[in-house]
DNA sequence: TATAATAGTTAGTTTGATAAAACTATTTAT
DNA sequence: ATAAATAGTTTTATCAAACTAACTATTATA
């Protein structure tokens, strides 16, 4: 048969399947928390320090923007801003231990679901599928 | 290597791939939608003829909200509202075609991008990643 | 030293999506 | 025939997320 619709079709159904894999999130003990919030908070956990000017060139939202989504995360507790002592313009965000808590129920969210599907795939299965996504991942579409 | 360690991985490219694959929609000729307009054309071209609460129970979403959004395509002219003769609090609502060639744009942008993601794999890795997508579907996460 | 550039903030606004509640029109059930 | 249920609409309000523009504070440069 046709890969190419096949494929269509797949990219369909991986399309549902993301989004319920994201919005599991929300149900939870998360569910206080919007999904650009969760978005931000494991931005700052993968890059510990990050400023405001880099998170904005990252997700391509004007300063302003960030800015008040990192100070609404400051007020949850949920993150930290030291300023530095060698630009006094810039503040290194870091995640307080409430943010590294949501980062560990976050994850541990999206490890129940892996745990599923590495029950119903075999081995090599698995092995194909990490393979091939770090091909098309590797494409930079 | 641990094969949950680099699944995790793999569920994150692929999250941020698949954002990609629908963001892409929002640069050329279908920029002037919102995914969630598009969303809507799909839904509706998938079961034509639905009517507002059927789609507010699979979107579930309330039947008001649902009811404004299709007013504006009504407004867009992309879809149309046909009141059924049996039961004349029925509408089905049907795509124009207007709302067909959106549809039309819209594939064609996701073709695209699976032509570039069967020039790089092989077929007995489209083969795979077709059956690993179906088996974690089933799934129903 | 005076001027540019950079980091971040603040104020005000816009847009899109959602919901609750009250409503009309129609159909079903008692 | 009347009451209850259903489909869809309208109004009003809320919220998150984004933007622009003007601002302060700090640093780099000419």
């Amino acid at each position: 048969m046709n890969q190419e619709l096949e494929l269509v079709e797949s990219m369909d159904k991986l399309g549902v399947l993301m989004n319920k894999f994201q919005t599991e999130l929300l149900n939870g003990e998360l569910k206080e928390y919007t999904l650009r919030q969760l978005y931000y908070i494991e931005l700052i956990d993968k890059h510990e320090g990050i400023s405001v000017s880099e998170i904005s060139k990252t997700l391509e939202l004007k300063k302003s923007t960030v800015s008040i989504a990192i100070n609404q995360l400051l007020e949850l507790e949920i993150v930290t801003k030291i300023q530095s002592n060698t630009d006094k313009r810039f503040y290194f965000i870091k995640l307080t231990p409430k943010g590294k808590d949501i980062m560990k129920m976050h994850k541990q969210v999206h490890q129940n679901t892996i745990k599923k599907i590495i029950n119903i795939l075999n081995p090599g299965e698995v092995d194909s599928f990490i393979k091939i996504v770090d091909k098309i991942a590797a494409l930079n579409l």
